[in-house]
RNA sequence: GCCCCCAUCGUCUAGUGGCCUAGGACACCGCCCUUUCAAGGCGGCGACACGGGUUCGAAUCCCGUUGGGGGCACCA
C-alpha cells in the first residue's frame, strides 16, 4: 500500500509551492487507494504559531485535501514523537553509528580553515559521553538515490560530513526527526520539492542505519518567480489564502497547480481533479522548475467561473457583495457579469453602481466620455427616458435616435450615458443596466452628470 | 568554495530515435461579432541554449561548454 506524507512546518502562511506538493501526494494516494499522511513538523517552537497550523489545515481543506476523504490520515504532530527520536539517537549511539561531539563551530572552522569545509571528524573516536550527536558517514564510495522524477542521482560520500542528529541537550534535529517519523508512519514514497534533494543521501543513510529499506524518492521541481528563483515568502505573493481572498476558485487553483510540472499528456489543460487523478504519474513529472504565472491562473479561473451554473455563480459571489445590497437585483445582472470577471472579487466593481446612492466615478472614464456632444446626448436621452418603455430594446433604440441626430453611432453615443449611470467607461451592457436600475434613478444620475458637467 | 539538479515558443507544456515543415494552452497582435468591456469565432507572431559525438536518421542517447537554479546550521 502506498503511503505518502505531506510534512509542512507551521512557520508562516501556507504557500502555493506547498499546495502543489500536497496535491501531487494527494493524487498519488487517491489513485492508488493509499494514504496521505499529514504531519505537522512543529518541533521548532520558536518559529511555530498555532494559527499557522490552522491555516495549513484549512488551506488543504480548501483545495480538497481534508479528513473527510478516505485517503486522509492525520494530522500527526512531530513534537509528540520526541521520545522515538531520542530513542533512535540512543540506538545509533549504542551501535557505533553515531558519536558525541563537543566541538563548537568556531573550533571546527579554526581547524579546517573554512566555514564551508564541513565537520572534520575530530570527535569521531574520542569516546565522549556527552555533547551533540553526530552520525558517522562513510568516508568513501557513493550514496545512490533512486528518484522517480530524476532517475539515479549519486552523491560522493566524501563530500558528506558527519552531520548532527541531536543537540547537546538531547533534542532531535530535523533530519533525524523527519526520518524517524517517516519510518514510524511506514511511509513508502517521499514526494517533496527539489530543495530537499541535497538532504536525501543523509536521510537514506539514516533509514539504512535504522535497519529499514529506504522509501521511494521523488523530488518534484521547485516553483519559481519571474526571475527564476524559488518562490519566497518575503518577496513573492505565495500565500494560498491571498489567492482565495481575491476570488480564485479552488478548482481553478488545483487545476493550475497540477499543471506546474505535470501534464495529462494530451492537449487538454482544463480538467477536473477527478479526471486528473487516474492519469497522474510521478514518472511523468517534468524535472525542471516552473514559473508561477498568475496571468494563466487568471485565465483558468475565468474559464471555471464561466463554467459555473448561474445559481452557483451567484452563491460564490456572495462573500464579495455588501450585506446591504439587494440580492434580487444582483440576481438579475449576475449572468451578465459572469463572462466579465476573471476573479470573484471583480464582481464588486461590476455591480456596485446598482446599489450605491451615486456611482463611483472613475476620473479617467469621466474625462474620456464627457466631451464633444456629451451634454447634448445626455440632455436628449434624459428627455426620451421620461416616457420610453423600460426594456433594453426600447432603451437602445431611443439612444440610437438621439445619437443619430448628432451624427453619432451608438458606440459613441452610449459613452456619456454609461459614465453618467455607472461611473465607468466599461462594464455591464448599458440598457440592461438601466432597466435594472430603474427609470427614476437613471434619470437622476443623468441630471447629476449634467449638473456636474455644466458647473 | 564544495555537492547536486535543470535546459523545447516570453510562460506552462506535448514530444521518450524516423509520425516534427516541432503540437496545445496562457500572454501578445490582427480580423469577425458587437451597446462599452468581456465572452465567443478565425488568423498571426513565436522554441528544440551552444559545440562535439553515437546512428542510415536526433528535440529525443552520450560527452563537454555556457546559462539558470537548489543545497551545504547543535533551522524545518
Amino acid at each position: 500500500m502506498i503511503r505518502v506524507r505531506f510534512a509542512p512546518s507551521p512557520t508562516g502562511m501556507f504557500h502555493v509551492g506547498g499546495a502543489r506538493s500536497a496535491l501531487f501526494n494527494w493524487a498519488l494516494a487517491e489513485r492508488s487507494g493509499g494514504k496521505f499522511v499529514l504531519r505537522i513538523e512543529d518541533t521548532d517552537a520558536a518559529r511555530n504559531r498555532p494559527e499557522w497550523t490552522e491555516g495549513i489545515i484549512s488551506a488543504l481543506a480548501w483545495i480538497g485535501i481534508n479528513d473527510g476523504a478516505p485517503a486522509f490520515e492525520g494530522p500527526y504532530f512531530q513534537s509528540s514523537y520526541e521520545k522515538q527520536h531520542r530513542e533512535a539517537a540512543a540506538r545509533l549511539l549504542a551501535e557505533g553509528r553515531a558519536y558525541y561531539c563537543t566541538c563548537t563551530r568556531d573550533e571546527v572552522k579554526a581547524r579546517t580553515g573554512s566555514e564551508h569545509q564541513g565537520y572534520d571528524g575530530f570527535c569521531r573516536d574520542r569516546g565522549l559521553s556527552e555533547g551533540a550527536v553526530r552520525f558517522r558517514t562513510p568516508d568513501e564510495g557513493v550514496t545512490v538515490i533512486s528518484d522517480l522524477v530524476r532517475g539515479t542521482v549519486e552523491f560522493p560520500n566524501n563530500a558528506m560530513e558527519d552531520f548532527v542528529i541531536a543537540r547537546g541537550d538531547g533534542s532531535p534535529l530535523f533530519v533525524l526527526a523527519n526520518v524517524v517519523d517517516d519510518v514510524e508512519m511506514r511511509i513508502s514514497h517521499v514526494v517533496r520539492a527539489e530543495e530537499h534533494l541535497s538532504n536525501t543521501p543523509k536521510q537514506q543513510l539514516l533509514w539504512e542505519a535504522l535497519g529499514v529499506a529506504p522509501p521511494t524518492w521523488a523530488h518534484v521541481p521547485v516553483i519559481v518567480n519571474e526571475k527564476r528563483q524559488k518562490l519566497s515568502k518575503r518577496r513573492d505573493k505565495v500565500a494560498l489564502e491571498s489567492y482565495r481572498e481575491e476570488g480564485y476558485l479552488a478548482e481553478a487553483m488545483v487545476n493550475y497547480l497540477m499543471l506546474l510540472g505535470w501534464g495529462p499528456g494530451d492537449d487538454r489543460e482544463i480538467m477536473p481533479w477527478s479526471e486528473m487523478v487516474p492519469l497522474f504519474r510521478l514518472e511523468d513529472v517534468n524535472p525542471s522548475p516552473a514559473f508561477f504565472d498568475e496571468k494563466k491562473l487568471r485565465a483558468f479561473n475565468g474559464e471555471y467561473i464561466r463554467a459555473l451554473p448561474l445559481a452557483e455563480f451567484v452563491t460564490r459571489c456572495e462573500p464579495w457583495l455588501d450585506p446591504s445590497w439587494d440580492r434580487e437585483t444582483f440576481a438579475k445582472v449576475a449572468e451578465l457579469a459572469q463572462t466579465r470577471i476573471a476573479v470573484l472579487s471583480e464582481i464588486t466593481a461590476n455591480v456596485d453602481f446598482l446599489f450605491l446612492d451615486e456611482p463611483v466615478f472613475d476620473q479617467a472614464s469621466w474625462d474620456k466620455a464627457m466631451k464633444n456632444s456629451a451634454v447634448e446626448i445626455l440632455t436628449g436621452y434624459l428627455d426620451r427616458l421620461e416616457k420610453v418603455e423600460m426594456d433594453p430594446e426600447s432603451l437602445k433604440t431611443a439612444l440610437e435616435e438621439v445619437g443619430a441626430s448628432y451624427g453619432l453611432k451608438l458606440g459613441k453615443a452610449q459613452a456619456p450615458v454609461r459614465v453618467a449611470v455607472t461611473g465607468r467607461t466599461v462594464g455591464l451592457p448599458l440598457f440592461e443596466s438601466i432597466e435594472v436600475l430603474g427609470r427614476t434613478r437613471s434619470m437622476d444620475r443623468i441630471r447629476a452628470a449634467l449638473a456636474r458637467l455644466q458647473a
